[in-house]
This record gives structure tokens, sequence and C-alpha cells, in this order.
DNA sequence: TTGAAAGCGCTAACAC
DNA sequence: GTGTTAGCGCTTTCAA
């Protein structure tokens, strides 16, 4: 059996009551006014013991948990490893052990991981939601329980969240294809509804506008989540059926990915034969034959903020909200050079 | 505040004991031989009230968290992010929530993580030990915290494991790369002293001698952890001082993708002027400009079976270590081609 | 300066 | 069939 002590047992070796212990442990012992001659054997006692609090019995005391759960799409995609590895990291700074969940961009599994995490008493949320989460978000801010969004937020619910500037990011990604002289710049996006697919397609297309140019079906292509069939259908479709595209600006680090793959299968020459833009710094670009140019979001600026904010949201008496839009960058690099 | 609704809220609405509450909110009406109406009172009364267990005080009852704890290098590392993405999803099967934390192969942060989650009262731990973690996995057996390594192992210490037959993986790359015709096969390697690291060079060294080839240091790289100077220093060294490599391979993923950049950077051609042989998958080898062979670590299988050890430890009266060793597999493509 | 005791939410042995 | 109660490990009020 696992050798367990507790502060009774502290108790015990040492002669005195479970409060006095409890007081010295936590450091408490001045206004406390424990003897120094007891403290002192306290904690030896604890160290003899190798005494280990256990945080479980505190927060069922105390209320608090001390942790966070955060919810991702896929804790496998990079992206979101590096963010999970920055809220982790913070977390730790400020006093708090992350749990993670991966939703699979599916709102049932996130479901079913909030209520699991809201069973373990977590203090607060850190969610990247997936499509058709409304209803949950809400949920959580009936039950007072905090939380910030991460990447993606929804415009009807009231709460905190860090993100880019979307609107901004394709916006001048697509500008800068234009103004660099290609004439045919087509987006490839997900054809869902979340705030920041949409975001990322006003800002191409508002680009677009101001330079006169007309976004025809023929410059799209909306393709399926998770669904890699359903994305060399389209976007061969696309580069292959004479729509005479000559920039592609990809809006997610995966069709990003999945895109550089396929243009390379198809033999076309990047940037001789197509301009190309990519969402998301990745590994992958730097074994790319061309330097890619891309949207760099400042993935460690938002996993801070997030947990600060959360963590300020879990120490205030009443509920507030913050929203954070953060700039991306340009890199630009060869890849959407005009030949 | 948050609307807790207890276990005692329910007996007050319906009229009725905890004890009664409790026995049907966990399905064991019929062994307490609860009234049907009773028990469907309660159940009205538990949705109706948005009950939600408090899990925390269920473990400090029972003594059983069902969460286990995560320990890996890195989270937003691809490699360990996969493995983490397995183990959730398997942990989720059997019931545990997971907690995660990155050591950053530094044995003193993940001595930190290891109290923060035995405070947690986590059930047990997939480590994927830092080098020097010896001692406190030693501790962790004399807790009785029930633990089981991946990726890497130490001899000396007893424990359950599961990892790939790692000289085996680096003996048959280096056959093959010698097979096809390469003279001057190089390794390249962390200067560590884990056992995936000596274990990998060994079959490299025993395939060499095989064929009759001599070890010597001109065909050796052994590089810091996470210092890409340092990489870039003895990796350009070792290509570019006449040593006639014709053959390189790298013994871990960060290796690899550090040094297809390298080489590419230095404009060697693969397979032409050097043949290649990687390790571990990667999305990068997909963009390359040349097909990537490498060795394929079964990943999912790593973290299931993990899982379900540790899950059977958990449940065991009497510790017991099971030591898996799982196969690779060796996936050629053009880059180890000889020309 | 120290101890006793209540109580956080839950389970389970036992009593009625 | 149902209720009472002790106790998991801890904190904290109150009394001594």
């Amino acid at each position: 059996m696992r050798n367990k002590i507790s502060l009774k047992d502290i108790a015990k070796a040492v002669g005195v009551s479970t409060a006095l212990v409890s007081y010295v442990l936590n450091n408490r012992e001045r206004e406390a006014r424990v003897s120094p001659e007891t403290a002192k054997k306290i904690r030896e006692a604890a160290k003899e013991l190798n005494y280990q609090p256990n945080q479980l019995a505190k927060s069922l005391k105390s209320g608090k948990s001390l942790a966070i759960g955060l919810i991702l799409a896929d804790i496998s995609n990079p992206f979101f490893g590096h963010l999970a590895r920055t809220i982790e990291d913070e977390s730790k700074k400020k006093g708090y052990t992350v749990i993670v969940g991966s939703s699979d961009e599916n709102y049932k599994n996130s479901e079913r991981l909030m209520n699991t995490f809201i069973e373990r008493q977590i203090d607060g949320f850190i969610i990247a939601p997936a499509e058709g989460s409304e209803a949950q978000l809400k949920y959580l801010n009936e039950l007072n329980i905090p939380f910030v969004l991460i990447d993606r937020y929804f415009k009807e619910i009231e709460s905190s969240y860090v993100v880019i500037d979307n609107f901004r990011a394709t916006h001048d990604a697509t500008a800068k294809l234009l103004e660099l002289g290609h004439q045919n710049v087509a987006f490839v996006c997900y054809n869902n509804q979340l705030q920041h697919t949409i975001d990322r397609y006003n800002g191409y297309s508002k680009a677009m506008e101001e330079a006169g140019k007309k976004v025809t079906s023929k410059l799209l292509c909306k393709v399926k989540f998770n669904n890699p069939g359903d994305f060399h259908l389209k976007f061969r479709n696309l580069m292959t059926k004479g729509n005479k595209i000559d920039a592609v600006l990809f809006s997610t680090n995966t069709l990003s990915t999945l895109g550089l793959k396929t243009l390379m299968d198809l033999g076309i020459k990047i940037p001789d034969e197509v301009a190309v833009f990519c969402f998301d710094e990745s590994e992958s670009y730097d074994l790319f034959y061309c330097p890619v140019s891309y949207v760099s979001q400042p993935l460690k600026e938002i996993g801070q903020r997030a947990v600060q904010i959360l963590v300020e949201m879990i120490g205030a008496k009443s509920g507030f909200h913050r929203q954070v839009i953060l700039n991306s960058e340009l890199v630009i690099r060869e890849s959407c050079e005009k030949r």
C-alpha cells in the first residue's frame, strides 16, 4: 500500500494537535503564535516522515482546486501543442495545474470533457471551442465558472477571449499578394461557421474588393474539416481547372501543410507558377524547398494572456470579461514572390 | 458565486437522507433496496437541480483519484504530442483523467511535477523520463505509486515500460544503408546516457561491425540537447570536413528535422550526394523535396499499452511490472538510395 | 501558545 | 426501505 502520511501522523509523532501542524506547514506559525521549538519539531517530523500534503483535501475544504481545465481541438496538432505548452508553463508559475482534453472539434466531446473537469472542481477553463459549443459556454456562464476562449470566440457569447485580429491578418496577407502583382488570389478555408473562419474570409474578401477584384467561386476552396479526401478533391480542382490561380492564401496551419504537399505532388512550382501564403508557423516549412511566407501568431503571448486573465477572473469576487485581440505578423519570404 | 449542488441539497429537496441519494446516483439502488418511487424522485431532483458530483470528495473518501499524471519532455514536440493524444484517449476510455506536465528534459522540473501530481493524489504516472531521473523513480517505487515509463527506461530501475526495440531499429536501418552500398555511414545522436540513446548507438555500431566497418569519430556526431548551435557546428563539421560521408542516420525526430534543414542549407543533395535515414514520423518529411526514409514507431500502441498496464497496476493489490518492447518499422523511401 | 471540534461532499457500515 | 453516523485530510474558529 501507499505510505500516506497525514497531518495527524505528524501531530502524533510530535505530540501536538493537527491544528498546529497545519499552521506551521503552511508557514502561518507567526499568525498563530506557535512557539519556535514546536515549529521546528513539526518541520523536522514532516521532513522525516516525508509528508506530502493532500491537495484534494485542501481543495475540498477551501473550495479552490488550483487546477485549470484546458480544452483544445487536438493536442497532437503542433499549433495546439505549442499553445498547451505556454499555458502549462504560465499556469505553473501561477501555482495552477493543468488538466487537458482534446475535443477533436466535436462539441459533444467537448461537453463530456467539460463535465469531467467540472466534477473535478477545476477553478476555470481555457477553451479553443469547437463549432456548436455556444450552449455549453452559456452554461458555464450560468454556473459562474470562469473561462477564457482562445483562437476562436463567439460574437453572441459574453466571454473573455484572447485571439488575433484575424480579419487584419488575412486582409494584409491578401493585400501583400495583390501588391506583389498577383491577379487571381485564391482562398482556402474550412467550411465551418466559426468566427475566426468568417473573419479570415472577410479579411481576404475585403482586400480583394479594395483592389477592385471580384471574389468568385473560382477563387474559393471551402473544405470539410478532418477530411483529407475532400481537401484533395476540391483543392486539386481549384488548381487544375484552368482557373488561372497565381496565388493561394491558406487560412489555417493544417490547410497550409496539406496545400503545400498537394502543390508539390501536382508538380506546381512555388513561386514560379503559383505564389503561396500560409497560416501559422510550422517546422515543416523549414524543410520546404521554397521558404514559405506565413502569418505568425504570437502563441506564447496568447497562452500567457489567457492564463493571466483566467487567474484574475478566478480571483475576482464579481464576474468580468476581458477581450484581447493581438496582432499577428506577416513573415514574407520567397513563396509569395511574383515571377 | 458558483452554484454548487451537493447530495445534501438533493436529499433535502426530496426529503430523504443523503445515503439514499448516494446509492441511487451511483446506480446501486438495488443493492441498497431503495424503492423505485424514491429512486425516481431522487433522479428527477438531481436532474432538476443540475447536480454534478464532487469528484474531489469522492476521491478523498475512496483514496482513488481516477487521475493519471503524464510527464513528457515537451508537449509541443509533435512526437510527444501524439503520444499525449493517444494516452489521453485511452485514459478517457478507462475512466481516467490525464494531468500533463513538460519536464523539458530536466529532472528537477520532472521532480517538481511529480510532487505536484502526488499531492493531487494521482493514481499513477506515465513518464518519459529525463536523464538523471533514477532517484525519483526509485522514490516512486518506495511509495508504491505505480508508473509506466515510455520511450525510455533505465536498466537499473525496476519498472514497467513500453518502448521500441531501439537496438534493432538502428541496427536494421544501418544495415539497410550498408546493403544499398553506402560506405561511410554516419550516426547523429544526443550525447546523453539515456538507455534509448545507448541502444540506438549500439544498434548502429553492431551493424557496422557486422559489415566489417570500423566506427571512427569521423563518423559520429554527438550533440548537446536543446542546443541548435552545437548541432550546427558539429554536424556541419561532420559533413564538410572531407570525411566522405555518403549516408547519415539520425537517431531522433528533432535531430532528423535539424539535419535535413542543415543539409538543405548546405546545398547537399539527397540522396545524390548523401543518403539519409531519419527517426520518427513527421509531417515535415512530407514537404521535403525528397521522400524521406524513417523509423516508424507505433505511437498509438505505445500510448495504449502504457495506459493499459498502468491501469492494471493501479488495480492490483500486489506490485508487479510489465515490460513491453514493440517493433518499429522501417519506411524506406528515396532518401536512402544509392546514386 | 495550544487543543478540540466542526465541516467541506461523499460513502458505507450499521441500526432501525 | 430508509436514516444515522463516522471518517477520508485538511483548515479555522473558538475556547482554554
